[in-house]
DNA sequence: TTCCAGTATGTTATCGATATCACGCTTGTC
DNA sequence: GACAAGCGTGATATCGATAACATACTGGAA
C-alpha cells in the first residue's frame, strides 16, 4: 500500500476519488453491495425505486463499474478479440468497423490487434489476447503457426477466420475465395477481347490472400489458352501505391505489348495508372489496368478503376454475428462456412 | 456451477482444457502457485532451473496466464485506452498505429474505440473504457461533454489529448494548431500570386479540427486583404472524396472565377481535382486545389496534390510516450503541451 | 563458530465484483 | 386459513491471480 499512501500524500485534491467501490455506493444508499451490483444489470430484480436511488448515488459519487473485478467472478469478460493484418489498410479497417458496429450495444468490447501480415506476430498477439480471456476471437486468413492453433483449441472459445476459405478451418469461416474472384475478373476481361495479361503483386508468400489471387490469375489465363501470365512481383505486401507505380514500369520494360494488367489491390492499380498517365500513356487505350478490393478511390479517380468489389464491412459484421450466435446458443464447435459476396465492377480503366 | 456442469457434459473432448489455472500448473511442477506467478515476471526471483521447469509445464499443459485475475490483485490492468474519430481514415489509423507501436513490448495493451466525431459517443466510450480500468487514456481533440470531463478527472489517470491544442487541456497534449497550419498554407499560396481563395469543408461543427482549419483560412484571407474567403460546406464530416467532387461543382457554379481552393482534407481535394479533370479543366492552370493531411494518395495521383503534411504517426507515438512517462514517474498531473510538426508541401496541383 | 545478508520459496490475505442460497414479505388459490 | 409462488434483498463464498510477510537455506564476514 506504499503506492496508495504516497499518492494520497501528493494528490492535490485528496479524499475524493480514493478507491471508490461498489461497497461505498452501497453504504451511501443504505443497501448491500449485491443490490448495487444488481442495479447495474437489466435482468436483475431490483425495485425501480431502489435502482433509481442507487443510480443517483452512482452519479453523485462518480462511481464507474469495475468490470475487471466483475468478470473474474462472473467468468465472462465481455471481450472479443480481433486480429487484422493492418489497420492502415481501408479494406481491413472496414472489416474492423463492421465488427465494432455489430458489437455495439451488446456490452461486448473489441480487443483489436494487427499482425502486420506475420504469422509469428499473430501467434504473439493471440497469446496476449487470450490472457484477457476473450469470449471469442476473429482472425484474418487461415494461416497460423502450430502453436497458435493449439492455443486457440485450448481456449475453447469460438473462432472465426475471415477473408478467405482456409483449407483446414478451425471453427467458423466468413470469407470468399480470392482465387475464384480473381479468376472471374480475368474471364470478364478476356471476354472484352484482352489477350496479353499481366499481374502485379507483392513478392513473398506472407500475404496468403495475395498469393491466392495470383494463383487464380495464373490458372485462369492458362485455362483460357492465353499463354503464360506475365508476373511482376514488387515489394513486401501490402504493396503501396508507389510500389504499384514502380511495378508497372518493370512490366512495360519487360513486356511492352501487355494489354491488360491486374493488380493485387486497388492501391497498386492506382499507383500504376497514375504512373502511366504521367508518362503520357492513355488508360485503357494504351494499357488497361484493373485492381482488387473496390476502395473508395477507384470510383472517384480518373479514369475510374475496374476492380472486384468485396464486402469488407459485411465480412466484419457477419463474423461478429457468427460469434454472437455461437455465444448465445452456447454451441460448442459448429463449423460453418459463410460465403460473402464479391462482384466484378467494370469501369473506365479497362 | 450449473453452466460448468452442463458444458462438461456436452464437451466433445473432456478432461483437457477444463479450467486450467496457475494452481494446476503449480501442482504439476510441485511448487506453489506463487512461484508460478513469479516465473511469469522477469523481475521476480525464481531460480533459473525452477523457471525452466515451470515454463516447460506451462507449455505441456497449454496454460495461458489469466490477466483479468492478476490485474484485480495487482491493481494494474495493463490497458491503455485510445479514442479516435474514425478508424477508416488513414490519418487516424496512422495515429493508432503510432500508439500500438509505442506500446509494443511494454506489456500494455490498447483498447481502441472510435467516436464517429460525436462527443456523445465519446462520452459513452469513455465510460465503457473506464470500466476496464485503463492506466491511461488518449483522446482526439479537446471537445468533451461535461460528464466526460468529470469521469476523466475522477479516474485519476493520465490523459493525453491529441491532434489539436485544446483551450482548456485536461492533462497532457500532443498536437498542433490546425488553424495556424491552414493559415500557413494560405500565406504560401498567396505568395505564389493566388488572390481569389475558396474553401471546401464539412457542414457542422462536429469536427473541431475542421472548424479550426476553416477559421484559420478565413482569418488569414482577411488579414492578407484578399477580400472574403469563399466557403462551400458540403456533407457531414469527415467528407468523402465524392463529397469533395460535389463541393467543387457548387464552388464553380457560385464563384466561377475562383483561383485556388483549399480543402479540409486531401480526400476531398482529390475528389475535387478528379471532378475538375473529368470536366476538362486543367489543374492547376484553370483552378488550383490543395488539401490537408498529406495522405499517400496526394503524392501519387496526377497531378500531385499540394497539402499540409502532419505527423500523424508521430502524434500517436508521442502521445503514448507521454503516457508511459507519466506512468513510470508516477507524476500526478503534469500538464504539458507537446507540439508536433507540420509543413506545407507544394506540389503540382497549385 | 556465530551471525547476518541475500536468495529462493511458501502461506495467507486480499483485490472488487458476482453466483448462489437464504430469507422475509406479499399475493393469490383452493 | 394454510401454503405455494414470486419478488426484492442480504450474507457468504468464490473467481484466479498477486502483495506482503514469513521461512528455510546458503555463503561469507567478523
Amino acid at each position: 500500500m506504499k503506492k496508495a499512501d504516497s499518492s494520497k500524500g501528493s494528490n492535490p485534491r485528496p479524499g475524493e476519488a480514493q478507491k471508490l467501490t461498489m461497497t461505498e455506493v452501497a453504504k451511501y444508499v443504505g443497501v448491500s453491495a449485491m443490490t448495487v451490483s444488481r442495479a447495474f444489470r437489466q435482468d436483475a430484480s431490483v425495485s425501480e425505486e431502489t435502482r433509481k436511488r442507487i443510480m443517483d448515488a452512482v452519479d453523485a459519487l462518480g462511481y464507474v463499474l469495475d468490470q475487471s473485478a466483475g468478470s473474474l467472478s462472473s467468468r465472462r469478460t465481455g471481450f472479443i478479440a480481433a486480429l487484422v493484418p493492418s489497420i492502415n489498410n481501408s479494406n481491413f479497417s472496414d472489416t474492423a468497423r463492421g465488427i465494432t458496429d455489430a458489437l455495439d450495444n451488446t456490452g461486448l468490447q473489441l480487443l483489436l490487434g494487427y499482425t502486420d501480415y506475420s504469422t509469428e506476430r499473430e501467434e504473439q498477439l493471440i497469446e496476449s489476447m487470450l490472457r484477457r480471456r476473450p469470449e471469442g476471437i476473429i482472425l484474418t486468413g487461415g494461416s497460423h503457426t502450430q502453436r497458435a492453433r493449439r492455443m486457440l483449441e485450448n481456449a475453447a472459445i469460438p473462432v472465426v477466420e475471415t477473408w478467405e476459405i482456409p483449407e483446414r478451418p478451425i471453427n467458423h469461416v466468413v470469407g470468399f475465395s480470392n482465387s475464384e474472384a480473381m479468376s472471374l475478373l480475368v474471364r470478364e476481361l478476356a471476354g472484352k477481347g484482352y489477350r496479353r495479361f499481366g499481374y502485379i503483386g507483392g513478392t513473398t508468400a506472407r500475404d496468403t490472400r495475395g498469393s491466392q489471387r495470383r494463383s487464380g490469375f495464373l490458372k485462369t489465363v492458362e485455362e483460357l489458352g492465353l499463354g503464360v501470365g506475365r508476373l511482376i512481383s514488387f515489394g513486401v505486401p501490402p504493396i503501396s501505391m508507389e510500389q504499384g507505380a514502380q511495378a508497372i514500369i518493370s512490366m512495360l520494360e519487360r513486356w511492352p505489348d501487355t494489354e491488360v494488367v491486374l493488380c493485387v489491390s486497388d492501391l497498386s492499380a492506382f499507383g500504376a495508372i497514375m504512373e502511366c498517365r504521367r508518362r503520357g500513356m492513355r488508360v485503357p487505350e494504351d494499357i488497361a489496368i484493373a485492381g482488387f478490393g473496390d476502395y473508395e478511390i477507384s470510383s472517384i479517380c480518373h479514369p475510374r478503376i475496374t476492380t472486384i468489389n468485396v464486402d469488407c464491412y459485411g465480412i466484419g459484421k457477419q463474423a461478429a454475428a457468427r460469434l454472437l450466435d455461437a455465444l448465445q446458443t452456447g454451441d460448442a464447435v459448429r463449423n460453418e462456412i459463410t460465403l460473402t459476396s464479391y462482384k466484378v465492377v467494370l469501369r473506365e480503366s479497362t
